[in-house]
DNA sequence: TCAAAGCTAATTGTCGACAATTATAGTTCG
DNA sequence: CGAACTATAATTGTCGACAATTAGCTTTGA
C-alpha cells in the first residue's frame, strides 16, 4: 500500500467515525470491557430519548435487554451516575435524570462559570500550534456551507468542536474532566430532548472568532468575558423562547 | 422527657457529631448500605493519608481488611471514583489519586470559577433568613477565640462552614453537587496531606464579612468578584510558599 | 549479556444465587 | 367508605466462584 492510499483510507475511516458517532467527547476512551460497551449504548439511548427521561430503571429488565448479567449492568449504571445521567437511591433504585427548565438553566450557569475559566486558561496555556489549529478549524467551518445535507447537524458539530478545543486548550485536567466528562453529556441530552438546534448559528460564528482572537492575543481576561457572554447569550435565547411559549399557552 | 431535656440531648448529640466528623459535607447523606459505610471509611483513610496518595489499591486485600466481599468493595471504589479520590484503568486496577502541586493549583482554579459563580447566585437566590443565619454564624466565629483548644481546627471548620453556606445559598443543584459532592473531598485531602492550616485566618475573616455584605446587598457581580479574589488569594499564598521552599532547596 | 518469548501467579471482570429491603395488593377494623 | 395493617411479590444489595486479562519471572536464543 502506498502512502497516498494509506492517507486516503485514514481519511475515509475518520469520516465514517465522525458520522457514526460525531458528537462524542474528545476525552472518550474506547470501550474495552463489556460494562463499558453497555454503558455507551445506554448513554446514547438516554441522550437521544430512547429511554425516557425521568423513567425508572429496572435492573433485571435492562440486563436481559442488553444480554449481560446484573452485576455488569450495575457497573454501567455507576458510570451513568458519574456523568449525571441517572440518579440512584439506596434500596429503591435508579431513575433516568429529569429534564426540567430549571435544570437546563442551572446547567448553563455552571457552563458559564467553568467554560469561562477554561477559556481564560486556554489564553494562558494553549500552545501556538493549538491556536493555529483552532483558527484553521474556524475558517474551514466558515466555508462549509457547501455541505448541503444536514446543515443543522454540521452547525452543532462545529459548535461542539470549537468548545472542545477551547476546553482542552486550558490544559487543566480538572476543568477538562468536569466539563467534557460530566457536563457535556447532560448538555447533549438537553439539546436532543428539547430539540435545540439553535438558530443562533451565524451570530455564534462571529462570537467564536472573537474568542479565538482574544486567545490568540493571550488576553485571558477578555477571553473569559467573551466566552461567558457567548454562553449567557445561549441561555437568554432559551429563556426568551420559553417566555414566548408561555405567552402562547396563556 | 420534657422539651427542655429533649433540646439539651439534641444539642449534645449535635456537638458530638460535630466533633467526630466535623469536616463533612452538608450534602452528605447518612450511610444506609454497607458499601456506603466502607466508602466513608476508605474516604477518611485516603483524605487523612492513612492510605498513601498514589498507591495502588488491591481489591482482595482491602476487601479482607474491611470484612466485605469484593463486589461490595468495588461498589465503594466506584463512589470514591465519583469524588475523584481514586482513578481506575480497565483491566489494570485502581490507584489513589496523586497529590501534585499542579493538581492543587488546578483545583483552586476550578474552585475560583465554580464558587465565584455560586457566590453570584447566592446573592441572587438566598432567602433573607439564610442571610441572617450566615451573618449570625460570622459574628459567632469572630468571638470564638475563647475556644482555646484547637484553634487551627476551628479556623478550618469556620472557613468550611462559610463556604458551604454560600454554596448552598446558590440554590443551584448543579453547582452544589459539583463543589460539595466532588471538589471538596479533594480540597480536604490536599489540606491534610500538605498540612495547610493556612495562616491567613484573620485576613480571611474580613474577606468573608465583605462577601456576606455583598450578598446581603444582592450585588451578585461584586459577590462573585470578592469570592474569586478570596480563593485566588489562597492560591497565591500557596504559590508563594512553594516558591519560598524552592528557594531554600536551591 | 541482553532481548524476546513463554509460562505461572495474581488481579480484574463477569456471572448466577441468596439475603435484605421495599413496593403492592388484599384484608380487616373503625 | 376509608385507613391502617399484613402477607406476598418484586427489586435491590451482597456474596462467593469462575473466566479473562495482566504482571512478573524464568527460560531460551542471538
Amino acid at each position: 500500500m502506498t502512502y497516498a492510499e494509506f492517507s486516503l483510507v485514514c481519511s475515509l475511516i475518520k469520516q465514517i467515525v465522525d458520522n457514526v458517532m460525531p458528537l462524542d467527547n474528545p476525552t472518550k476512551t474506547l470501550a474495552v470491557t463489556t460494562a463499558d460497551k453497555v454503558f455507551e449504548q445506554i448513554q446514547h439511548a438516554i441522550v437521544e430519548g430512547d429511554i425516557l427521561a425521568g423513567s425508572k430503571i429496572s435492573e433485571p429488565e435492562l440486563a436481559k435487554q442488553y444480554q449481560v448479567s446484573r452485576s455488569t449492568l450495575r457497573e454501567a449504571l455507576n458510570r451513568l451516575e458519574k456523568c449525571h445521567l441517572v440518579e440512584r437511591k439506596p434500596n429503591v433504585g435508579s431513575r433516568v435524570v429529569e429534564c426540567s427548565i430549571k435544570g437546563l438553566l442551572e446547567l448553563y450557569i455552571t457552563r458559564e462559570a467553568l467554560e469561562g475559566m477554561a477559556c481564560r486558561q486556554a489564553a494562558e496555556n494553549m500552545t501556538d500550534e493549538e491556536i493555529v489549529d483552532m483558527k484553521a478549524m474556524l475558517s474551514q467551518h466558515s466555508t462549509a456551507q457547501d455541505l448541503q445535507d444536514g446543515v443543522a447537524y454540521y452547525q452543532e458539530k462545529g459548535d461542539l468542536d470549537f468548545h472542545y478545543k477551547v476546553i482542552l486548550g486550558s490544559h487543566n485536567a480538572q476543568l477538562i474532566n468536569l466539563i467534557c466528562g460530566q457536563l457535556y453529556h447532560l448538555v447533549r441530552m438537553y439539546r436532543c430532548q428539547f430539540g435545540m438546534n439553535s438558530p443562533r448559528a451565524s451570530r455564534a460564528f462571529s462570537e467564536h472568532s472573537r474568542i479565538i482572537e482574544a486567545i490568540s492575543d493571550r488576553d485571558g481576561e477578555l477571553a473569559e468575558l467573551l466566552m461567558r457572554r457567548h454562553i449567557a447569550a445561549s441561555r437568554k435565547n432559551i429563556e426568551n423562547k420559553i417566555a414566548e411559549q408561555n405567552k402562547l399557552n396563556q
